[in-house]
DNA sequence: GACCTGCGGATTGTGCACAAAATCGGAGAG
DNA sequence: CTCTCCGATTTTGTGCACAATCCGCAGGTC
């Protein structure tokens, strides 16, 4: 997962000062808040440990350490982290509300297992979202900046080096950092963070419905993307870029359903009632 | 605010149902799922409790009986709601993840001010999404389906008796339900969810740089699209869609920093001192 | 007169303890 | 041998109390 988007609440300038009513405050107030707030940055405890547990907990989620099911007991986590028990409740909240971990009332914290359709879902949504990203790029001065360039072609590396080393996992979260960095390129922090979560919930969708023989290379279709988007051609990287997202849905097995729905109903074609 | 999505937490089959290992569970303890299910939805607090104060919370926000900037103090809260504080806490953690609401360490929650960056990345947003979601409707078969139609034609009836009661706050929350309805007939739950936030946000921003002049009525403009969409002719609809977030967004003052310091020298410019 | 400093009141943050609920195991009946 | 019932244990949910922090204000100092 990502992490970008994970902290609990950010404490910015136009928090601070956006204040209704304290604008008018002298120029005391405002520098007592800018020399609180390297102080509040350092001591790196508290709000810091929430946003480590919420990237730490996403990131075993989305390299499949944690897979769709697995119950997340609020102690055990207490205790591997090192904090106290409403800690971990307050971070499974929040991975709940970002739809990663499903909550039961009374039954606790689970990593969630997306149906098909929530499946199928997603990765429209990342279509119309990530058409509106390549839009956006395709529309970036040629060639390309250069510390766009340059990034996009270390992610490139990092790919390939992975992808070589055949170490699977570090290759599915560098394929959906690829995505974000487009995304951050595009310019747009609120889209962004909106694609954050779902190519989260893809990660998700992806560790529940994988085929197992299927396994293209992202690697290759995203350098491809990069040089079509190098080249400038109007159309050319988008046109790789929805083939792209095509082939990842394709991959999954959307139709054999691993959700329990159709099993319950012939739980009850089979014992109507008063089997208790 | 829409309050659909607004949920802590969703028991849902598919939740209860898909827990890892659990799978081959004989069907006793299915049965007792089921049994349990009810008496869960019944009592009503607990769960419903949260939900309906986010909800709450969320349509006094968009109704700007809370405008941007303004406190939101746990005991307070605690108190009108007649809830506890941590339930207070639990709710204010919500909305702000959503970005409803700003947490800032120390100080406690207040309605979030949206930067006129942010607002612009919101409106954005709206306009890639909802133009995703007037593209699926576009799709239906003519005549729309009756159900649809009906609905939508129900609310434009609402919106245009609100309007000519003048009853602005109504209308404002109508408004913003049209669109949610439209992405619910899309079909796509998930990017319904995700415009729902991005409406809620939308309500803010307006809250925060809507002109004092400005007002186009939202009622007509809405009416024209249903009217356009019902015709069938392809791209009408989407291109008044369009047009009317672009409409919506020009009636903001974006350029105006509500920053305190500008928001200053204007009014010292103005007026020297002594006027109301 | 302006600025720094210390103090009181209020508000938020956190750990703890207890209550409620569910799971798991065994005992007993059919 | 299977199913059902039931109690012990584990896990989650909630209220409470205390600690930490911040704001406003008074007093002192340059």
């Amino acid at each position: 997962m990502h992490g970008q988007g994970a902290a609990v609440a950010f404490v910015r300038w136009s928090g601070l000062c956006t204040i209704r009513g304290n604008e008018l405050n002298s120029a005391r107030a405002i520098m007592k808040t800018v020399l609180s707030a390297p102080r509040r940055a350092v001591r790196g405890r508290g709000e810091g440990a929430e946003a480590r547990i919420v990237r730490s907990i996403g990131e075993a989620i989305a390299d499949r350490r944690l897979p769709p099911g697995t119950k997340l007991a609020e102690e055990s986590l207490a205790e591997v982290f090192g904090v106290s028990r409403e800690r971990v409740r307050k971070v499974l909240l929040l991975l709940a509300q970002r739809r990663v971990v499903t909550l039961i009332p009374n039954r606790g914290a689970f990593v969630a297992k997306p149906t098909a359709r929530e499946a199928r879902e997603v990765f429209e949504a990342r279509r119309v979202i990530e058409r509106a990203v390549v839009e956006a790029l395709e529309c970036s001065p040629r060639p390309l900046p250069d510390e766009m360039a340059a990034k996009l072609r270390a992610h490139l590396a990092r790919e390939e080096e992975a992808d070589r080393a055949g170490d699977r996992m570090a290759l599915i979260r560098l394929s959906g950092q690829f995505h974000q960095l487009l995304a951050d390129f595009a310019g747009n922090a609120t889209l962004a963070g909106i694609l954050a979560d779902l190519i989260d919930r893809s990660s998700l969708a992806i560790a529940a419905f994988e085929r197992r023989s299927s396994h293209s290379c992202s690697a290759t279709e995203h350098r491809r993307f990069v040089e079509a988007l190098e080249s400038g051609r109007p159309g050319a990287a988008m046109r790789l870029m929805m083939e792209h997202l095509d082939e990842v849905e394709r991959q999954l097995d959307l139709d054999a359903r691993s959700d329990g729905a159709v099993d319950l109903k012939s739980v009850f074609a089979d014992r109507p009632e008063g089997a208790t």
